[in-house]
DNA sequence: GTGGTGTAG
DNA sequence: GGTTCTACACCAC
């Protein structure tokens, strides 16, 4: 171990060891709550300790691999690796006991540890789900959770531990001692108001994580500190499943005991590389190095960056990170030397692509095509051109219009064509396509009509994905080889698995025989509708058709008044996930209802449509959850917000009655977004309606980032340049000056 | 907006 | 150190 400066603990502090000035956290800083807190525990007050965040970084252990076994728990106990074409990505830990190291290939892995069980893992549809579903349920503790990567996100629950110090009062540390380890092993001064904060906010930690491990089965790591940057790198000093505390006072030693500059966030191979070259290979010397020398080789602001990572600084605040900002899909090959196979391959892309844009719901303006070339045996870097999608493409884009496939091909052979002379001949090693410029649809668009029958619902969304997970009528699985957890769910409503296996050909005509329509369908509807639910409908037996899942295709079969005869359905309530046990987020959903990506399940439990009476759904049999969705409990018509848009088909449905209020949070919600005409929502059918309804519900956690819901905090930092909330995750973007 | 590069897990 | 599959930021143009 290095250090720098003095390790005498009584000594003075560099400068940078000195305590954070007042008002570094700018808007967010001087907050009510915390002055009130001052108050009463004035005698505990630090210097410039008061300003303190309180932030946690949760970093799960080895994620693809216990995703892998939640999914199949005979994998429980075993040693386990997931790999990515020859390269062990990640293994858990009996396999690292057995020696076996991540980021190595299969066969050294192989050859460690002969009884290593592998998975292939290069499909990360399952992973990005499960990774959502993490967010989304931390997002149930705060709405500042920044996600990070698949398996680690940043909470900042400063104002929920000064919450529990104005409800407990001085008293608060002596009721909640610290949660998990001190970093150093250091006492927890009762004294000191930075320490007591963090050890409340070790007790939230704690229970974070507790929540992730009892509904998700997931562990993992967390470390608390003042800032993201410590956070993190506290987060795995005890592994795996434990969490970690850092003091004020300890940050130097978190950062002397760093053996290498590359283990400071944000610096990879190539900065060390330019680093070591002025002859700065030591956290030590990069402190000490004049500002003048660091900004000329990597620039004023790169330079400021780094010289506050390397003293543990960082005043960027956690912001939630919304949607991703593109969407992209790539594989790799040993070679590919043909413009045909070329084509196929971006197809399958393509195809897997649209698959994700039609569960977003977001248009994408800009299609990427990069590529790696091999000349004489060695891989170039990649190569990437990109181009605007033509409107009339982008509109066509999760309206299931069979076109939209091949013109984006075609759009991205022409980016080929850019890149590559086909006349002579080449060998690629990577293709990928990459969808960004991602939009909302325009609100012309979801006023019509058109476009609410060629919206999915959210819960034929995912099925729309386990379909392709499993293989079978896939729309795109060019490498799905895995069985999805809630791929094996959804087999129990399964309706596709008839269907012919589905070619990029197949996709442009989309076009059913008219013998396979069930009696009174509307043609012109049905063929409006994207494949999946065209499937759907198609292979579905109409009278099991109860549940909101298939709400689209019930709206195209039986008259309402059948619909609304039939009894409640509750054995489509049955919990995801549970071949071993493991309680899951979803567990109250209905198997045929799974929310999208990034929703909150727990706060928009489904309710089943008019067909369902008061129905209670209880939690599978581990459960100490008992959510209940009561269904169109009374209301009068009056209070009703149905009544308030204007949607008289709706009512004469529910018997004017709200669809889902009661125990249903977002039944006091059910107005109409702005951007939708009352009218012409009013004469839609019924069944439509409220599947739509559903659907803006689901939406709701993710629009809370993008749209005027963001809360005020963030509007006051986009004031003052901080990044959007669309902004990302890199490491990089958080050491920016604030 | 485009293309390349660097970083992360 | 590169291997894989993403996603993002930054910079120069």
């Amino acid at each position: 171990m290095e250090s720098c400066g003095e390790e005498d603990e009584e000594a003075p502090e560099p400068d940078w060891w000195l305590p954070e000035p007042r008002g570094r956290f700018g808007s967010v800083s001087c907050k009510p709550a915390i002055l009130g807190v001052r108050a009463v525990h004035g005698n505990m007050m630090r210097s410039g300790s008061d300003l303190r965040r309180v932030i946690v970084h949760l970093d799960l252990d080895c994620f693809y691999a216990q995703v892998e076994t939640i999914c199949n728990p005979e994998l429980r106990g075993k040693p386990l690796g997931v790999q990515q074409k020859n390269l062990l990505i990640t293994c858990n830990y009996e396999a690292r006991k057995l020696g076996v190291k991540k980021t190595t290939t299969v066969k050294e892995a192989k050859e460690k540890c002969p009884e290593l069980l592998l998975v292939k893992g290069e499909d990360l549809t399952k992973y990005r789900e499960m990774s959502y579903k993490v967010t989304a349920l931390l997002e149930e503790f705060t709405p500042l959770v920044e996600r990070l990567a698949l398996d680690e996100n940043f909470m900042d629950v400063t104002e929920m531990v000064e919450k529990r110090l104005e409800e407990w009062g001085k008293d608060a540390f002596s009721q909640m001692p610290v949660s998990g380890h001190v970093y150093g092993n250091r006492t927890v001064s009762l004294h000191d108001l930075a320490h007591v904060k963090l050890a409340i906010g070790s007790q939230i930690a704690a229970e974070m994580r507790e929540s992730v491990r009892s509904r998700l089965g997931l562990t993992g790591c967390a470390g608390i500190a003042s800032n993201k940057l410590l956070a993190k790198m506290v987060s795995g000093t005890f592994r795996p499943n434990q969490q970690t505390i850092l003091l004020p006072e300890s940050r130097r030693d978190l950062i002397a005991h760093l053996d290498n500059i590359k283990k400071l966030p944000g610096i990879g191979s190539k900065t060390a590389q330019r680093l070591a070259a002025l002859g700065l290979t030591t956290i030590c010397s990069l402190q000490m190095c004049p500002a003048a020398v660091l900004e000329k080789e990597l620039g004023v602001s790169a330079a400021r960056t780094l010289q506050k990572v390397c003293r543990g600084e960082d005043d960027v605040p956690v912001t939630p990170s919304g949607p991703p900002q593109s969407l992209s899909d790539e594989d790799s090959f040993k070679k590919c030397s043909s413009e045909v196979e070329v084509e196929k391959k971006v197809g399958e892309l393509i195809a897997s692509l649209l698959v994700r844009l039609y569960k977003d719901g977001r248009k994408p303006h800009t299609i990427k095509l990069t590529l790696r070339k091999c000349i004489t045996n060695r891989w170039l870097n990649r190569e990437g051109r990109q181009c605007p999608i033509p409107p009339h493409v982008v509109q066509k884009i999760g309206t299931g219009d069979s076109s939209v496939q091949n013109q984006l091909v075609a759009l991205a052979m022409k980016l080929f064509h850019k890149m590559i002379n086909v006349k002579v001949l080449f060998h690629i090693t990577l293709l990928s396509v990459c969808f960004s410029n991602l939009k909302d649809a325009p609100a012309s668009a979801k006023q019509s009509i058109g476009f609410y029958l060629t919206r999915p619902s959210s819960s034929n969304c995912n099925k729309l994905v386990h379909k392709t997970e499993d293989g079978s009528g896939e729309l795109a699985t060019p490498k799905g080889q895995e069985r999805g957890c809630e791929s094996l769910l959804a087999e129990r409503s399964r309706s596709v698995t008839q269907m012919p296996p589905e070619t990029p050909d197949e996709t442009r005509g989309l076009e059913f025989p008219a013998h396979l329509l069930p009696a009174g369908i509307d043609h012109d509807v049905f063929n409006q509708l994207p494949r999946e639910i065209k499937e759907e409908i198609i292979s579905s037996p109409k009278k099991e058709s109860s549940a909101a899942g298939n709400v689209l295709s019930q709206s195209l079969f039986a008259s309402q008044e059948e619909q609304s005869n039939k009894a409640p359905d509750q054995t489509n309530c049955a919990p995801l996930c549970s071949r071993d046990g493991q309680r899951n987020i979803f567990a109250l959903v209905p198997s045929e209802i799974v929310p999208p990506c990034g929703a909150s399940p727990r706060s928009a439990p489904r309710c089943l449509g008019p067909q369902h009476g008061p129905l209670e759904v209880a939690a599978n049999a581990s459960g100490s959850e008992h959510l209940t969705c009561t269904a169109f409990k009374s209301s009068s018509p009056l209070q009703s917000p149905f009544h308030q848009a204007g949607i008289p088909e709706l009512q004469k449905q529910t018997g004017d009655r709200s669809p889902c209020d009661g125990d249903w949070k977002g039944g006091s919600k059910g107005v109409l977004p702005s951007s939708v005409d009352a009218k012409t929502f009013s004469e839609l059918p019924a069944e439509i309606q409220k599947e739509l309804l559903v659907e803006w519900e689901s939406r709701e956690p993710v629009s809370k980032t993008r749209t005027a819901v963001t809360p005020t905090k963030f509007k006051t930092k986009k004031t003052v340049g901080r990044p959007s909330p669309q902004q990302s995750n890199s490491l990089l973007r958080y050491f920016k000056p604030a």
